[in-house]
RNA sequence: GUGGGUGUAGCUCAGCUGGCAGAGCACUGGGUUGUGGCCCCAGGGGUCGAGGGUUCAAACCCCUUCACUCACCCCA
């Protein structure tokens, strides 16, 4: 019986790994700039904690949490969202008396026991950030234009829906209108939406349903119902935004699921991630701190969804950064101690180096570094090695250069043999496929 | 938790009404004695997801089960 990875679990092999460093390297990068630091948290935690914070009543807590008895009987979980942690730090270390605002970012896997599909995972990974201490608009839209700053440096045109959620003075209104205005349509509506009109009436305005969005079409609105402290800061927020021209669409349907979040809410969607097509999603969670037992400090936070976003620059196409500069080839066993040698010397001043195996073919070996694409081969056989230089083939140009390369010298003086004439011939690219030019000799 | 689809070589998939397990790609060697892409030849690699049943004979029919996948739900 052959061992497999758990279900909804998964390996992710180099040829992805690359790309998740490329996004891991660019939040790094565009966050700091915005004057965010990294936070690393644990895995797991105490089951209590994400009761509190998700909602006992959410459907992570209620079934998808991965929750086990540790040995003294206590309770924990694997976490399945990173913001009820960063709280949990935050007060634990009092961060709110050493600075009056915090700016962290986070990146790991969470854990969320649903069943599997194109972009859900038991396990997967998000890259947070949260911002704690204020709660003036231009927060929330310097977190927005930081995740727009972001998208556009990996070159995902992105537009961010946007919507307040309202606070706890006006949103229970809203909630009630809309419950109303859901029963007065009740025929219309489907099952699921009968079940959301009693525990989450907002939910039916993102029904998938073409009948609920029908029948919610003349729904009472969010924006309608909102208090002037929210209207006021919702409006400044939008204000801030367009003046950076900032693409954000606002969408009154756009609710959030998590208990927590009020006021600003917000959401990245996507094309070509199946019906799991938000890469993003965040929104401002005022009251929860102080809920969690902290001071009244309000926050605001998002998630980007790692594997999702993989997904959408997979399909963009992307540039190889692992090809080697040099192809190393030695020719028969006697040649591999010397080339194993060179190897070393190159890698050593941080150039990229493939050192094949003597004992294969010339052809073979030939034909693998055409298939790394690689530009230059440097070639070690018999002669090479008896005169101590080795001969660089320049796998654009085809040419051969025989003995060009001391072997004796430093690594710097090495490279520039190799890379010698390529000065020149910089631009030439790799003939189609099929092109039949003869290859030139020199020297 | 609920539905649909799919499980055959490393990958993508053929395999008819049951009759010797196949192709393309990839990999390895050779054609070219020390030189890549195209072409040609050869080779290695399979518990046909697993278990049971029917049959002289099962990848194929029946039952059970597992996995993967897409969707609902929910969410990143």
């Amino acid at each position: 019986m052959k061992i497999t990875a758990i279900r909804g679990f998964r390996d992710i092999l180099p040829d992805e790994s690359d790309l998740w460093q490329i996004v891991a390297s660019q939040a790094r990068t565009s966050f700091s700039t915005y004057g965010f630091s990294e936070i690393i948290l644990p895995i797991l935690e105490k089951t209590e904690l994400f009761a509190r914070a998700i909602g006992e009543t959410t459907d992570i807590v209620e079934k998808e949490m991965y929750t086990f008895t540790d040995r003294d009987e206590s309770s924990l979980t694997l976490r399945p969202e990173g913001t009820a942690s960063v709280i949990r730090s935050y007060i634990e270390h009092s961060l709110h008396q050493k600075e009056p605002v915090s700016k962290l970012f986070y990146i790991g896997p969470m854990f969320r026991r649903e069943r599997p599909q194109k972009g859900r995972y038991r396990q997967f990974h998000q890259i947070g950030a949260e911002i704690l201490g204020r709660d003036d608009a231009l927060i929330d839209a310097e977190l927005l234009l930081m995740l727009n700053d972001f998208f556009t440096a990996l070159r995902l045109d992105v537009s961010i829906d946007v919507n307040s959620l309202g606070c706890s003075t006006c949103r229970p209104q809203y909630r009630e209108h809309l419950r109303t205005f859901g029963e007065s349509k009740f025929a219309a509506l489907c099952e699921n939406c009968h079940g959301r009109l009693q525990r989450n009436p907002l939910r039916i305005l993102d029904c998938k349903e073409e009948g609920c969005r029908h029948a919610t079409s003349d729904a009472p609105v969010l924006a309608d119902f909102l208090c002037d402290p929210c209207r006021q800061h919702f409006g400044q927020v939008q204000a801030l935004l367009q003046n950076e021209q900032v693409k954000i669409t606002v969408n009154s349907r756009l609710v959030r699921g998590l208990d927590y979040y009020c006021r600003t809410s917000f959401e990245v969607l996507a094309l070509g991630l199946g019906s799991q097509n938000a890469v993003c999603g965040g929104g401002r969670y005022d009251g929860l701190v102080e809920q969690m037992g902290g001071p009244a400090i309000p926050g605001i936070g998002f998630a980007i969804g790692v594997e999702r976003l993989a997904m959408l620059l997979q399909a963009q196409e992307r540039q190889d950064s692992t090809v080697p500069d040099v192809f190393i080839v030695p020719v028969g066993e006697a040649a591999e101690s010397q080339a194993f040698a060179v190897a070393r010397r190159l890698r050593r001043d941080g150039y990229r180096i493939e050192l094949e195996s003597g004992r294969r073919s010339l052809k073979a070996q030939m034909r693998r570094a055409d298939k790394l694409a690689v530009p230059y081969v440097l070639i070690l056989g018999e002669n090479e090695i008896t005169a101590g230089k080795g001969t660089v083939r320049d796998m654009r140009t085809k040419a051969d250069r025989s003995l060009a390369v001391d072997l004796s010298t430093s690594a710097q003086d090495m490279m520039n043999a190799i890379r010698a004439p390529s000065a020149q011939l910089a631009d030439l690219s790799r003939p189609p496929e099929g092109n039949q030019h003869k290859a030139k000799s020199e020297v």
